[in-house]
Order: structure tokens, then sequence, then C-alpha cells
RNA sequence: UGGGGAGUCGCCAAGUUGGUUAAGGCACUGGGUUUUGAUCCCAGCAUCCGAAGGUUCGAGUCCUUCCUCCUCAGCCA
């Protein structure tokens, strides 16, 4: 992208002292970019690579983009940012059983939504794994005739156990000798469909006595009659993703391929495959000298993965959650989903604050749910307008206040913001003000309103409470108050009379009823499903709460995806689903600190 | 039990080639500002770096042993 600095310098961590130390030493330097992705011959036609490094962030496109996706794709484009690089985006779709469209696309929309581009200089750096489907197969046939793959004929039943165990070495198919002529007929054979699924695989040919399983002859291409939809039903062979990855990086020019701390166990074989593939093929195969690949070869590091607490990351319990109507779709607000987080009010800026704030390392952690909360929090504090909203309403009465006068009371809309100005919040007699701002019988250290006690309504008045009704089941429907005249917040002499409580309200003429939706955390324990229980049994009952609230008018305009404070609630924005004209819907995004514990 | 990783404050996480009193953030605790019990501001918060030995004038950083946790046996990624 371009060579801003970043207005904070980002936090130190391991890949940085790596690129840091890469870029001092020049490690880089020689690579040749020819524009595109492609082999050592293509990209020597290139100019050296304007890019100092080159990232990616390769999802398979096979399901929703989560917060876990978030901390990567922070990562990934962020250093490419950060060090004057670029950062592909690669679909990396080798599998085409699980693969779609319309996750791509989903993809696509949510890391341009996080802040993120792939365009830079001059180009875009969108790519797909399956456009290099010819160079791979061109690959696997050098590796052929360089003797370091073969045709196996066992059954998957039969490799699993011919491959040994966590301890004892494996041991060489039968099919492990077979002439390099026979390997490529037979994988030529392959490609053309003339042997059903699953009855052969290529192998690289590297040790079933490696103590790292991963080095007991890799599966690197399958047999698999599926409709890609990137190449369509171009193929019936793919490459394994052991294989395909170290490929898509090198043809990418990648120069340092982060992952996750799963795949380290995987990069020997990354490596092998790279260095088999830069080595000039040997004279017994004649036509091409030259070396499929170019050093520098890209570089695999690995991360910690983010866990969070309060959440589930894994595909196969999100799926569950969705499958089984636990929520209401990928998008549902309670979901870890970036589609989820967006709808819940969730911001861009505040993701890329939390993956700041989190830091990378490669030890396995688990994130408190708050900070994510905090980083929110703090972005929409700062961007977020102020609204009265009463959320549970019960009546105030001001029975010394005249009958159908309404009164003008000016409210900032941001009160470290004074040039964002002041709207007018209408008072009258009836005013709707929050169930639990009243208490016949109040705890220690209750400071709203109690019997006999006064409050500020805020922007207005000091009143005084003067009496309460109840209900037959016991339930306060209203309040009773009287109003000091003097006090009106704004007019000299409005704070004779001190009060330490201050509570929101909204006219009952002026206000409409709305509904809102306050989302809780979708579990109630940290670590949802830990020993052996199930997931599920750990859900919380009350994630979601339908509530009619009584809104100030102006709340009415409210633009989907418009965010809000609502005083001394939290962070709210309107549903950009659910959301009509002048009928918006509200999700309450998180709420504020409270420092008040009942 | 084989291989590969990780263990620094409640949660994260910096700690170049060993060298003054172990960054920072979040949380927490005090105090201040405040018509949101919000925000903001100030202050405090690891004699200690998984444990035990050792090398050294000096070790979180080097050596040895041990402990704990994670991860790998898909023709998934």
């Amino acid at each position: 992208m371009s060579s801003e600095k970043p207005t904070i310098p980002a936090a130190s961590n391991f890949i940085r002292g790596i690129i840091d130390r890469d870029l001092a030493q020049g490690t880089n330097a020689s690579r040749h970019w020819a524009g595109s992705p492609g082999d050592a011959t293509h990209q020597a036609t290139g100019a050296p690579d304007p890019a100092k490094i080159r990232t990616r962030f390769p999802p398979e496109p096979n399901g929703y983009l989560h917060i876990g996706h978030a901390k990567s794709i922070c990562l990934n484009f962020g250093l490419a940012r950060d060090y004057a690089g670029v950062c592909h985006l690669r679909f990396d779709d080798t599998n085409p059983e699980k693969e779609e469209q319309e996750y791509v696309d989903s993809i696509i929309e949510m890391v341009k939504w996080l802040g993120f581009g792939w365009d830079a200089f001059g180009k875009s750096h969108l790519y797909y794994a399956s456009n290099y489907f010819d160079f791979m197969y061109r690959a696997a046939e050098a590796l052929i005739n360089a003797g370091l793959a073969f045709v196996d004929q066992q059954s998957a039943d039969e490799m699993r156990i011919t491959r040994g165990t966590l301890t004892e070495a494996g041991k060489n198919s039968p099919w492990r000798d077979r002439s390099i002529v026979e390997n490529l007929q037979l994988f030529h054979e392959m490609r053309e469909g003339k042997h059903a699924d699953g009855s052969m695989v290529l192998r690289a040919k590297i040790d079933m006595a490696s103590p790292n399983i991963n080095m007991r002859d890799p599966a690197i291409y399958r047999i698999k009659r599926a409709h890609h939809h990137n190449t369509g039903d171009t193929w019936c062979i793919y490459p394994m993703y052991t294989y395909a990855h170290p490929v898509e990086d090198a043809l990418e020019q990648i120069t340092h391929s982060i992952c996750t701390l799963e795949f380290e166990d995987q990069r020997p074989f990354y490596d092998w495959v790279l260095e088999r593939l830069a080595e000039p093929p040997t004279e017994a195969v004649g036509a091409n000298k030259q070396a499929l690949l170019a050093h520098p070869l890209p570089k695999q590091y690995e991360f910690a993965r983010l866990n969070l607490t309060y959440v589930v990351l894994s595909k196969r319990k999100l799926i569950q959650l969705v499958e089984d109507k636990h929520v209401s779709g990928w998008d549902d607000p309670r979901l870890p989903t970036l589609a989820g987080a967006r709808r819940r009010g969730y911001t861009p800026e505040g993701f890329r604050m939390f993956a700041d704030r989190i830091g990378v390392s490669k030890a396995d952690s688990w994130i408190e749910y708050t900070i994510l909360e905090d980083c929110m929090r703090e972005v929409l504090n700062e961007a977020s307008e102020r609204r009265i909203a009463v959320l549970d309403p019960i009546k105030l009465v001001i029975d010394n206040y005249t009958d159908n006068k309404t009164e003008d009371c000016f409210a900032p809309n941001h009160p470290q913001k004074p040039e964002l100005g002041k709207r007018v919040v209408p008072l009258t007699k009836e005013l709707w003000i929050e169930r639990e701002d009243f208490e016949e019988t109040p705890p220690k250290g209750f400071f709203r309103l109690v019997p006999d006690g006064m409050v500020r309504l805020r922007y207005g008045y000091v009143v005084k409470c003067t009496s309460f009704e109840k209900d037959a089941a016991g339930k306060v429907t209203t309040v009773h108050c009287e109003y000091l005249p003097d006090t009106k917040s704004g007019t000299p002499g409005a704070d004779a009379i001190k009060v330490k409580g201050n509570i929101h309200w909204v006219s009952a003429q002026h206000a409409y009823a709305a509904e809102v939706r306050l989302y809780d955390r979708l579990f109630k324990e940290a670590h949802p499903g830990s020993g052996d229980n199930d997931f599920l049994d750990d859900l919380n009952p009350n994630s979601v709460k339908l509530i009619t609230a009584q809104l100030e008018p102006s709340l009415k305009g409210a633009k989907p995806a418009e965010t809000f404070q609502f005083e001394r609630h939290g962070y709210f924005v309107a549903d950009r689903k659910d959301s009509v004209a002048d009928k918006p819907v509200f999700n309450r995004t998180v709420t504020l600190r409270d420092a008040w514990q009942k």
C-alpha cells in the first residue's frame, strides 16, 4: 500500500522483529515482480519488486469470517501497510467440495469493511489458488521427474495404517519404487479421468520413518470429481493444501507467510516443496533446464490463534449454532462472525484497536472478552452522538407543572464535542423515566430517585419525589414529584441546590415507542464447552431481550447502521437489516461501563 | 511414550548480541474533573520472570535437569 507511517507506533512483536531483520539484511531485496503471480521465468522478466514485503491473507472460501480472522487480517494487512509492502487477498480454494462463491463474496466484503484493500502499485492483488492449478500440475510432474513423487494405489485405510504412529515409524508403500515413466503415465491418467476417485493419489517421496508424521510421504494430489466454483469441471484432480500453499506463496512472491501455530509441523514440508522446486531439473528430464521457482523463497512463520472468553470460534460450533437455530443466521448480532459483529454495531476501528491491543505471539492465550468490548466503547464514545432512550419506562408526573405546557431543554450531542451542537428535548408535565431510577427502598449508596428524595432531570429541573403508585402486583407504575422552578439547567443559579442523582427522561407526549434489542453475551461461561460439557449447555438463555422503549423524537430519523450512545445505557446501532424508513430498530452494541454494582 | 511449540503481574505482552531500579495496554485500587455512577486526568499496582541447580563481577536473557500446557497419525485447510 503506501509508505505512510502508523500514527501510533505498532507494538513490537516477534514477526516485526523478523521483518526488521530481513529488511536490514536485504533478505528479500533481490526479488523480481512481473506484475502478476508466476514462476521464476515469469518473475525474472519483471523489475525488482517495488513491495518491500509481501504478506497474504489466504482464507478457504468455505465459511464466514469471524473475529479470529480479523486478528489475522489486521496482522497481515497491517504489516504490509507499515512496511511499505503489499498484502494479497488469496482464496485458498483447492477443495471444491466445500467452497462456494457466496463465501468468496462475503469474505471480500468483510475484509473491505475492516478497512483493508489489496490494490497497490497499480495492481489489484486478489488471487485464487485455483488459478495456479496448471503450474501446480507442472510442478508435480517436475517432482515426479526428479524422483521425488510417486503414484500410490493404496487405499486411504492402507495409507493410514502404513503411516505408522506418533512413536512408530511407517512403512514404505508397495508402490513407492515405480519408475519415473510409470509415475508420469499414471499421474497423467489421473488427470485425464481414467481412474476412480480415491483409487490413487500422488505422494511426495520423503521418509516414512520421519519423526514428523507430516514428512511420511504426504499426499499432494487426489482424484476428486467435483465442480469447482472457479475452474468448473476442468480438473478432476486437486492439490492438497500442504503442497499447494507453499507453491501459491512462491508464485505470489510472498516474503512472510504467516499462519497459525497448528501449521508449525507443516513447515518442514513447506520448505521441502519450495527447495525442490527451486532446484534446476536434472539432465535426465531434458526439456526445460530452468528451475520453476527462484530464491529467495517464502518463509513461513506461525503465531497463536485467537481465543476469546465467552465465545466459540470453531467452524463446527458456529455451524451448529446457525443450523440448530440457536441464532437467527450467520449475521446474528450475538455471533462472533464479522457479519454478526457489524450488525451488532461493532466497528472496524474497534477491531483494529483490538488487534493492536492483544498483540501477536506464539504463546497460547485467552483474551478476555471485555478487551474487545472496551475497544468498541472507546471508538463508539468518540464517534457516537448522544440521545435519550428510556428502556423500561414508568411514568413521572410533575404535579406542580402547568398542564399542556411544553418547554425546551437543550441537550448537547456530545459532551466532549461542543461543535456538534445541541438539540431540543421537550419537557412536559408527564415524563417517562427509567424504572431502575426509582427505588422505594433504596440499597446503600443509591442516589437516584427515592421517596422524598431529590434528583435532577438531566438538562431540566431538580425534582422532589412526593409519592408513587403501584399496581395490583406491587409494581411501581407512576411516581409523583414537584419541580423546583429556579433549578433549570443552563440558567443562573441552577446549581444552587446540589443533588447527586441525575436521571434521564423523555416527554410522554413527544416520545415514541420503538423496538430495541438488548444483546448480551451468547454464552454464560468463559470457556463454553470446557471439560466434558456440551458447549450448547453453556448458552446464555438471556442473550437477547426484545423490548419496547420510549425514545426521544429525533431518533426516528436514524439511518441503518448509524450508532448512538443512549445516555446512561450504552451504545446502540440502528439495525442495518430490519430498520425501515422512520422506524429504525435498535441493537444494543455494548453497555456503558458501570461502576455502580448493586 | 516420537516430533514440533509455549511458559514474564488477574488477562494480554515488550524485553537487541547477558549489564543501571523488568516497557506498555486491559483489569484493579486510591484521588481529581464532570448535569451520563460514562468519558477524561493523576497516582499506585511483578525484589521478580514455570521450578531447581550452575556459569558470571553481573542472567528474564547462557548451561543442566525437571515440571506444566498446546500441537501432529484427513485422499480437510
